[in-house]
RNA sequence: GGCGGGUUGCCCGAGCGGCCAAUGGGAGCGGACUGUAAAUCCGUCGCGAAAGCUUCGAAGGUUCGAAUCCUUCACCUGCCA
């Protein structure tokens, strides 16, 4: 069989961390996590990190490899990950990425180019957005930049500024747009996992009430001395800004799990309109007994179990 | 027992005679997405394809016209006892 990367995708809570671990124990590789927030040291409850023990031996990589404090960045992420998956293909070992981080698995698998970024011109941007409102920003960036005012809207502020920063660092029109998916990098073949609506909102409600029992309240306790507040993508990770909420509103921790259960819902919605427009992906439905199997075959080269 | 305040669409909550199927927020449903992406943002959201129909605790009433005014009833709630 030629070397290729896997990558194993899909919505939140239908076990891609299990099957990557199979995957990879069988087929001789080694995991790559794709999800932006199981990058924090010592977010592990509320990100449904894979223990240690139950990594079956498989070596990880990309967990564990920022503080809560450092601002996350798809750019870094795509460096490091191509990097650890051209290193393992040298050696013979197959890459699998596993998360559900979309854009994450995107940089990674398709040929997209970042254009810098500036902490000045960033945050120059950013009080302006806050000062003038995104409609002002959005003014601005069709006078530079027609076609990129075309296609974000006047409303989104994060994205506004973004352009405007590219367009200020570069000198060129910021006209990139997501590429329609084409043959992905490393002949890497996409396992997505999922199952109906309505049995994965149940296993969401049931995953989170397991993370609170788990002690995830604890945790974030644990973060808070080590800057979780500061940290500008941590501290919005599902669970943990809902527990930092409570907290600050004074109420019970343990109440957070609710509105915890119910934003975990909602993302896997987004989630799922995110990959599903990605037609390389072969679906399979979570939890079938033989998944590992299909797996594999879909693996080996376009059998059509399904 | 006495004097108040309240009851609005799945939830919270504006409206206080016509411009109200009823501001806004949340949830729900759908969608977008190139350096915070578990982020950010958009649409939709009583029923109906539409004409139109049925809503603002209940029943009556006043008015050309009421969620908005009056009466009674039910329930919730504040203060004094």
């Amino acid at each position: 069989m030629r070397l290729r990367a896997v990558a194993v995708v899909g919505p939140t809570a239908t076990g891609k961390s299990d099957l990557a671990v199979e995957l990879a124990a069988t087929l001789g590789g080694e995991v790559l996590n794709a999800d932006a927030m199981q990058l924090y040291r010592g977010m592990d409850i509320g990100t449904a990190k894979l223990p240690p023990a139950q990594r079956g031996g498989v070596r990880h990589h990309l967990l564990d490899v920022l503080e809560v404090t450092e601002t996350a960045s798809v750019a870094a992420y795509q460096r490091a990950a191509r990097s650890i998956i051209e290193e393992l293909l040298a050696a013979g070992r197959v890459p699998v990425l596993a998360g559900g981080s979309g854009l994450y698995l995107r940089a990674v698998l398709d040929d997209l180019q970042f254009p810098g970024t500036d902490p000045e011109v960033r945050a120059g941007l950013e009080a302006e957005l806050a000062e003038c409102g995104a409609p002002a920003l959005h003014d601005r960036l069709h006078r530079l930049d027609p076609a990129a005012a075309g296609w974000i809207l006047p409303s989104n502020g994060r994205r506004l500024v973004r352009a405007l920063e590219v367009i200020r660092l570069t000198g060129r029109p910021f006209s990139a747009a997501l590429p329609p998916p084409g043959p992905a990098l490393y002949d890497a073949v996409l396992i997505g996992l999922d199952t109906d609506l309505a049995a994965l909102d149940v296993r969401v409600d049931a995953r989170v009430d397991r993370m609170f029992a788990a002690g995830l309240v604890d945790e974030v306790r644990r973060l808070l001395p080590r800057g979780l507040r500061e940290g500008r993508t941590a501290s919005r990770a599902l669970g943990y800004q809902q527990v930092l909420a409570a907290l600050d509103a004074g109420a019970d921790p343990a109440c957070a799990a609710d509105p915890t259960a119910q934003a975990t819902r909602r993302f896997v919605r987004r989630q799922r309109s995110w990959f599903r427009r990605d037609g390389r992906i072969r679906w399979l439905e979570s939890g079938r007994p033989d998944l590992l199997d299909v797996a594999l075959s879909v693996v080996a080269g376009g059998a059509t179990a399904g």
